[in-house]
Order: structure tokens, then sequence, then C-alpha cells
DNA sequence: TTGCAGTCAATATC
DNA sequence: GATATTGACTGCAA
């Protein structure tokens, strides 16, 4: 039915979203024959049925680079395919085997960045992040992408990380190398992988590019090489620099900010990192729970309250919600491997229970650590990271499932103020729920609903210390924040793959069941909360 | 305009 | 020194 209607009525290149456009692309590929070759010809003229929109297929695979125009396979067009499109799994193999092409990323990760020439050839300098693949490469990247049937990220970045830590290549190596991102970057994908399905076509490239380097045979001593080269080149200029008596920083800079004035005023122009003092995450947290999308007003009060700036406030509420989301995607997925594996070590360790807590971690150090009092009694201190993750859907759910189907952000921002936020019983009261709100009345009474979050969030702040006073110094909160201080490192990574003894290490009391129960009780209830919000037709598997 | 995805890069932690 | 965290930024879509 729906190749019917896309070929009856194919919609203009510019009004499909990526997702849309992927049928074409493969219709074009399927056209030109070229499915087994990873190379999306571009043509000139379309031919055949399809056309309207696949004519537009040039845009996107030209900002990929490659010669567009000249491309010459375009005569190749109407052979057909020896397979029907990417219909199996298999396909993708298939695809990705053919770009497993003698080491890409590390030779062109020297020329790589096609269009920035900018930086003078940093010398060797600076191993600038290389764009991994070269300009052909990295098109065919976007093919394989394009037209990658769902790929297992977790299992993915499993093998990545056995990989790079059973042959001790380092994250930064291997993400400019092969991926073209920062260390950072990578520690974050390689621990919070999302699923496939929840990834644009941008973010499913690094997945396909690891995939595509686990493929190649000669993954490792590629980026050993790599490794040495570093090495010696790092050596080298160490010594060139202590022969030249000159302080090696000052050059490296140099040609890191080379881009205009003196080194002087690059340096007054950086702004200073800010960094949110415990209490002020505190605060802000509240006032998330209050308000998970709050309103200009709110943030602007909230960032009065705490002394911040508002883009400060707005970028914290981004960032907090889109990492909390991110903690629940990975949850799902422990819930759901435990729930059909039932054993751990299913695919991946995903099991560790630990992950979810560590939510808490990266999106909150209140939880991290056992409540209060209750403490660890089984639960208790899980259902406190709970409570923060659940909050996610929130949003959604916080109103009445919205009748209309709105979207989720609307009904909890707090301009439609009502709806009771927390209090309100909610259509699910959630364990989690009811955890996230005992934390949020523990320190600030929810009253009104407009200023609960600024009040919990003067409460908060008030409390320790002033706000920007104590923010360099960051002295723990007061008693009931004492969470916050919590040791932060059993985080969601070892839980995610390095399973049973994330969750076992920290507190081996935890009866594995419970765990399983709580767990799959979270799907059930994001399950549940999603089904209310809209979206995905739900596919129920308690 | 607003929210989000994806990143970077500074900083914290191990 | 490697890895993890996180505030900020960019680009895109609704």
């Amino acid at each position: 039915g729906s190749v019917s209607d896309m070929l009856s009525r194919p919609k203009p290149w510019s009004k499909l979203t990526q997702k849309g456009r992927e049928p074409f692309i493969r219709m074009q590929l399927w056209l030109n024959g070229e499915l087994g070759q990873g190379v999306l010809p571009v043509q000139g003229q379309q031919q055949g049925p399809v056309l309207h929109s696949v004519t537009s297929l040039q845009d996107p695979l030209q900002q990929g680079c490659v010669s567009s125009e000249s491309t010459p396979k375009t005569s190749a067009s109407c052979s057909p395919a020896p397979e029907s499109p990417m219909s199996s799994s298999e396909s993708v193999k298939s695809l990705t085997e053919l770009v497993q092409q003698p080491c890409p990323p590390i030779e062109a990760s020297k020329d790589g960045k096609p269009p920035e020439p900018s930086d003078p050839p940093a010398s060797d300098s600076q191993p600038t992040t290389p764009l991994p693949l070269s300009g052909h490469s990295a098109l065919s990247i976007q093919e394989l992408v394009a037209m990658s049937p769902e790929l297992d990220t977790y299992g993915i970045t499993k093998r990545v990380k056995e990989v790079l830590t059973d042959n001790n290549l380092g994250q930064r190596l291997f993400g400019e190398t092969i991926l073209g991102l920062t260390q950072g970057s990578v520690s974050d994908l390689l621990a919070r992988p999302k699923p496939w399905h929840k990834l644009s076509l941008k973010g499913r490239e690094p997945f396909v590019r690891m995939q595509l380097w686990l493929n190649d045979p000669n993954n490792v001593e590629k980026l050993m090489d790599m490794k040495r080269m570093e090495k010696k080149a790092y050596m080298k200029r160490r010594h060139s620099s202590v022969s030249d008596s000159q302080p090696c920083e000052p050059p490296s800079v140099g040609t890191e900010y080379s881009q205009g004035a003196s080194p002087q005023p690059q340096h007054q122009l950086k702004k200073p990192r800010v960094v949110l003092a415990p209490e002020e995450k505190e605060a802000l947290k509240r006032a998330y729970q209050q308000k998970p999308y709050p309103s200009p007003k709110t943030i602007e009060d909230l960032a009065t309250q705490l002394n911040l700036k508002t883009s400060t406030v707005i970028n914290w509420f981004h960032n907090y919600r889109s990492r909390i989301r991110r903690e629940l995607f990975i949850e799902e997925i422990q819930a759901g491997s435990q729930g059909q594996a039932g054993a751990s070590d299913s695919p991946s360790a995903r099991s560790g229970r630990a992950a979810p807590s560590s939510e808490g971690d990266s999106c909150d150090g209140v939880e991290a650590t056992e409540g209060p009092g209750s403490a660890d009694t089984t639960e208790e201190p899980k259902s406190q990271g709970e409570a923060e993750r659940e909050e996610v859907p929130r949003p959604a759910e916080q109103t009445e499932p919205p009748p209309s189907g709105t979207p989720g952000p609307d009904d909890a921002r707090d301009d439609d103020h009502e709806g009771g936020p927390v209090e309100g019983p909610g259509p699910l009261p959630s364990p989690a729920t009811a955890t996230a709100t005992a934390t949020a009345t523990a320190t600030a009474a929810p009253a009104a609903p407009e200023d609960a979050a600024t009040s919990a969030a003067a409460a908060a702040a008030a409390a320790p210390g002033e706000g920007p006073a104590a923010r360099s110094s960051a002295p723990p909160p007061s008693s009931s924040s004492s969470s916050s201080s919590a040791p932060r490192r059993p985080s969601s990574l070892q839980s995610l793959f390095g399973l049973p003894e994330a969750a076992g290490a920290r507190d081996s009391r935890d009866n594995p069941l419970r765990k399983k129960k709580a767990a799959n009780l979270n799907s059930i209830i994001h399950r549940l909360e999603k089904a209310a919000s809209r979206e995905e037709p739900i596919e129920w598997e308690f």
C-alpha cells in the first residue's frame, strides 16, 4: 500500500522528511543498479517514474561533497538491481562490507575535511578532528546511513568498547580518526547509545561508521598505526620545542586559534564555562519537577533567583530534558532485553540496573545515592532515580492525556498553568511520580503551580548559601540535598554494558528479580505515558 | 519561536 | 592521561 501510494503520489523532495526521503533514495539506487556498491549516482536527469522526488536526490548527496555534476555513473542508471532493495538486514552487511575499503579513515583524516581548508595544515601538531572518511567515502557513508536497515546500536557500541579497551585504544583517537567526533562525544555515544529508530540520519552516521570499522579486519592495526604516528609526532614536537627552548604550548595554541587576532584577545573572548553549583542544580531539578517546560517568565524568575543568566537556565532545561530522555531510552532497552532474555547476559548486559540510576548521575546528582532516611531499603534509592527519570515523559502525562492528541510539551508548559503539575493525580500515578513528588515536596512545598517551580528553586537556592556566592566553591547543600554529593561513579556506563557487576557491585543485596521487575515496570510506565501523550503505535509487550 | 538532536569543548573524575 | 560530565552552540523542523 505504501509503495503504491508512493509511486503514484510522490511528494516533492522538499516536502519530505528525512525518513520520507529514504524510500526514494532506495528507489534511485535500485534504478541505478548500484545498491551493492554503496555509491549513489547523482543524476542530472531523472529517469524512470519516480522521479519528481528523486531528482532532488542530488541535494543531500551533493552536500556530501563528491563531484556531483561530473558523476559519470548516471549512465548506469536503469540496470535493475541484483536484489530487491534493502529488504533484509543482510543488506547492510553487504553494504558495509563494501565500504570496508582500506582504511579511508586514517589516511583521509589529514585531508579529509573538505570544506575546511581553513586550518593551515596545523602541521603534525594537532590531530585536528579529521573527517574520518574522505570525500568519496563520506558520501558513501551518507548513503549507507540512509539505506541502512536497523542496526543494533547497543551491540555496536559494546563491541567497539571491547575492541578499544582490549587493544588499549583511546576514545579520542578512535573518535577523531574513525568517527570524526571529539572524545566527549565518543564517550557519550558509547555510554548512552540511542536506539536506532530514535536516531536521525545524522545521528546514525557514527554508528554506521562504527559498524564499518568493526567489519574492517584491519581496524585495530590501523588505529594502532595512527597511535604510533601520533606518538611520534608528539615526541618530535616535544623534542623540537625543547631544543628551541620555546614553551611548547604557545605554538600549538597559536595554530589552534589561528583564525584571528592575537592569542591574547582570543583568550579574553573566551567565555568562562559556567559551572552550576550543586545547590543550583538542585534548585533547577526541583523546578524541573514542577515544570519540565517552564514558561519564559518562570525561567526568568529562576534565573534571577539563582542568579544565573536566563540562557543558562534555558540551556539547562534543554539539556536536562534531552539527557533524561536518553536515559529513558536506555532504560527501555534494558527493560526490553531483560524482559525477553530474562538472563542478564543477553546482548549486552544492558541489564545492569545501575544504568538508570545513572540517570541520576548524569542528570541528577541527587538520587544517585540513597535517599535520605528510608535509604537503600531495596528499591528506594532506585526509585529516587526513577522519579527523575519518569519525569521525562511527564510533560505529556502531567495533565490529562490530551484528548486532542496534543503533544507533550505544551501540556506541561507552565503557562497553561494548572493541571496541577506534580500534585495532580496524573492519569498515571507511577511510583516514580510519587517519589518525584516526594522529593519535590521535601524541600519545597509545591505551592501554586506557577510558583512552585520558582519557589522550590528559591528554597533550595536560598538554603545553602546564596546563589552565586556558593557557585564556585560549591559547598554541599543542606541536609536534605546531601545526597547530591553522592559519589557519582557507578554510572550508567557500567551498568549498560558492564552489567551484572555494575548493579551488583553497588548493592549486592538488591534482588535481581526486583530489579527486573522494576525495570519492567518502568518500561510499562513509560509506554503508558507515551501512549497517553500520543506518538508511536504502541506495541504492548509487557 | 520553540524544542530537539547532535556536538563541541571545558572541566571533573578516575 | 583517559574517560565522564555538562553548559553552550548550531542547525533543523514543526
